[in-house]
DNA sequence: CGTTATCATATGTCAGACGTTTAATTGTCT
DNA sequence: AGACAATTAAACGTCTGACATATGATAACG
């Protein structure tokens, strides 16, 4: 892994690819402590601010964890999956807001890989989660509550609909999809209507998964799709409107 | 976004976040050219140094680009979603080896999430598409071929599959779970016997995509998922007993 | 024996300098 | 005047050397 011809490009990239790889192909185990950054720097033959330059993009994607001090050093670090939470749904978002996905595409994206595990969660729910779910159906009936609010407990709510298929990969792969969406549906007024409508939907999958019924999950989860689609559809026709007022 | 109080942690990491948040926050549009690294130092009254281990940080997420010369610098980065899926597969990658994640729990999960997409890809596909995934197919049936080069096969046809949704967001999504499961699906080896069923499984879901019949893609998805299983069960097994022997 | 002081190590940060790339400017020639 | 060539300046990439700081290990002391 000390392959490092200064032929091409920045030498702190090619030198944190070539740990990275390292990393991938399992040669770095886990809680293996690198060389020093002046050892490295020796290796490579490069001064110490570039390797510092290297850890830092590794340590950017979490695949090290530096510690200061005597027994310091970088470390391989374990990846989690509530870290990599945080980075799926910055890049999906950043996704979303620099490619102008159309909100039909993202929902149509969302609410797929959302079926996919209400047969799951249906099957597996605990009282944990179908606990959480009624109770962000609650939040979501007070009066006073701002579409942003409105919002953040819908997403809460989806969460725990997906959690309660108790796979991390799932779990990892949704919270992209689903937070990244979050953006998206503040664009959208919920009407008194339109709430009731959605909360009702809530209720049923709720219900259905309470009752370990996945199909019926599946089919109301649909129609929330459906209906989450003409809202957005109907926002957008109401802002091109408006604009060709103006 | 100046904030930046010497209290906590790293300087670069805090500076990293300042920018990224304003990228997040849309205060630095795309394309937009940030200050120079000097001019950078001097508004967050660091070194250069420590300003240029902050941009390496969000260059290692395609958060920005650097280019050298008299009208170079940093620029927000268009974040496509060519990049992100290098992020999302090492990401994924690296999860599953490092948390020990079971074979069925990422094979349950690969395959919930293909069969999200295959009613879409049924009511999309293209002859394009359709023509990878015959080709596979008929790569699959070459009798020389090793295991690796099965599976790299095996994942170039499921991608075709997803991506004969055109649905981007779903192929992102997906090219982690599915690209992510090779290294997992390497440890089988596959006999004469299961490649043929594999095929005979692949072929039905190519037809059923054909006929743009989504059940029957469906129905053959889940056959393959719970072949897939055995077999690792199998492997698996097969790995124990001999543990025990020796 | 336990507590404290010292020390060594490694990261975090800084300052200044030089090389290289690249585009714009200038200058000259036709 | 216009086109091509040489100069220049801005910016990143890298290096050297140094100091500050955190932290565990060790040694000294009561």
């Amino acid at each position: 892994m000390k392959i490092d011809p200064t032929k091409p490009a920045d030498l702190s990239a090619q030198i944190a690819k070539a740990i990275k790889d390292a990393i991938i192909a399992g040669d770095l185990p886990v809680d293996e402590r690198l060389p020093s950054e002046a050892e490295l720097a020796d290796q490579f033959n490069v001064s110490r601010p570039t390797v510092r330059e290297a850890l830092k993009r590794l340590a950017a994607q979490s695949l090290i964890r530096t510690q200061r001090g005597a027994t310091g050093g970088a470390f391989v670090n374990r990846l989690r999956f509530e870290d990599a939470y945080g980075q799926q749904i910055t890049t999906s978002t950043l996704l979303l807001s620099m490619n102008a996905v159309s909100v039909a595409t993202a929902c149509e994206a969302r609410y797929a890989l959302e079926r996919a595990c209400a047969p799951l969660s249906a099957q597996r729910r605990t009282a944990d989660h179908l606990a959480t779910m009624r109770a962000e159906i609650h939040r979501q009936r007070q009066p006073g509550l701002t579409d942003e609010a409105f919002c953040a407990s819908d997403v809460a709510f989806h969460r725990a609909l997906v959690d309660a298929a108790h796979n991390p990969v799932l779990s990892y792969q949704l919270a992209g999809a689903v937070e990244a969406m979050q953006p998206l549906m503040n664009m959208i007024t919920f009407t008194a209507r339109s709430r009731e409508r959605i909360i009702a939907l809530h209720t049923a999958i709720a219900d259905a998964i309470d009752a370990q019924d996945g199909p019926k999950a599946d089919e109301n989860l649909a129609q929330l799709a459906d209906y989450t689609q003409a809202l957005a559809r109907d926002v957008i026709a109401r802002r091109a409107a408006a604009q060709g007022v103006k």
